[in-house]
DNA sequence: ATTTAATGACCACACTTGTAGTCAAAAGGT
DNA sequence: ACCTTTTGACTACAAGTGTGGTCATTAAAT
């Protein structure tokens, strides 16, 4: 299962992430001011999602309630994999240092990661 | 220019990267091995390329030679930054904790990464 | 000089994606 | 019991994408 998500359909996901086990109807809610979509383009694109396999529906009288198949963090962790495989030969310091030089780390993010990297030293 | 580049005619980017201002043949060869893709397929992508503003040619006789418009670390600063803002809330430290989950870094990254944290510290 | 091979221009076609319409069933209001 | 609204199923359709074909020109080989 490749699960091919695109950008239109991770807006989607993005909402489920965060209020999992929702109706197509709040859905359209949530995105009120995001995203201007049609709750037609919404609908198809719930159907595409379920199609593909990365959300899961239960029933629920009339409608459908969905719920994600694939946790964020996996997804996030899949896709910064490939991003790095794509473009940074597959690995990852040289991306962090492209990320530093486009848009500088804030401090807080270098307290970050070097509090991380300690960590990963162990 | 928003310069979107699709996964197939990035791998024609890579290679022009790695050796720009060749020719259609060259780039055949060169993906020889990697994409199994036909020598018109390879024609189409620099075609659509060359239209987008990505590539731009130089007559040499009866053919051309391509060269990239953007510089590689240019668009991969670009898609790490999309990265982020997609699905990383537009902060670097969460993505490079994910890539250590993912796939664990390894002992140089570590050490890359502490390095260029010491940089930035300046 | 004639055939062959390479090249760019143009074309094709199925699949995906963004965006949304139609329709019928069902749920709820009155 | 009817009308309205909501919902999912199905359909549409243009643009983008992957993949590659045709054709005419031209350079190169013989």
């Amino acid at each position: 299962m490749s699960l091919q998500i695109t950008p239109a359909e991770l807006e989607i996901m993005k909402v489920l992430w965060k209020h999992p086990g929702i109706g197509a109807s709040e859905i359209v809610d949530a995105l009120d001011g995001e995203q201007d979509w049609s709750p037609r383009t919404v609908k198809t694109l719930l159907s595409r999602l379920v199609e593909k396999g990365a959300l899961e529906t239960e029933a629920d009288g009339r409608r459908y309630l969905y719920r994600p198949t694939v946790a964020k963090r996996d997804y996030q962790k899949k896709e910064a994999g490939q991003l790095i495989d794509k473009l940074f030969g597959g690995r990852a310091a040289p991306l962090v240092a492209q990320l530093a030089d486009a848009r500088g780390l804030s401090d807080d993010d270098i307290e970050e990661l070097e509090a991380l990297l300690g960590r990963l030293k162990q």
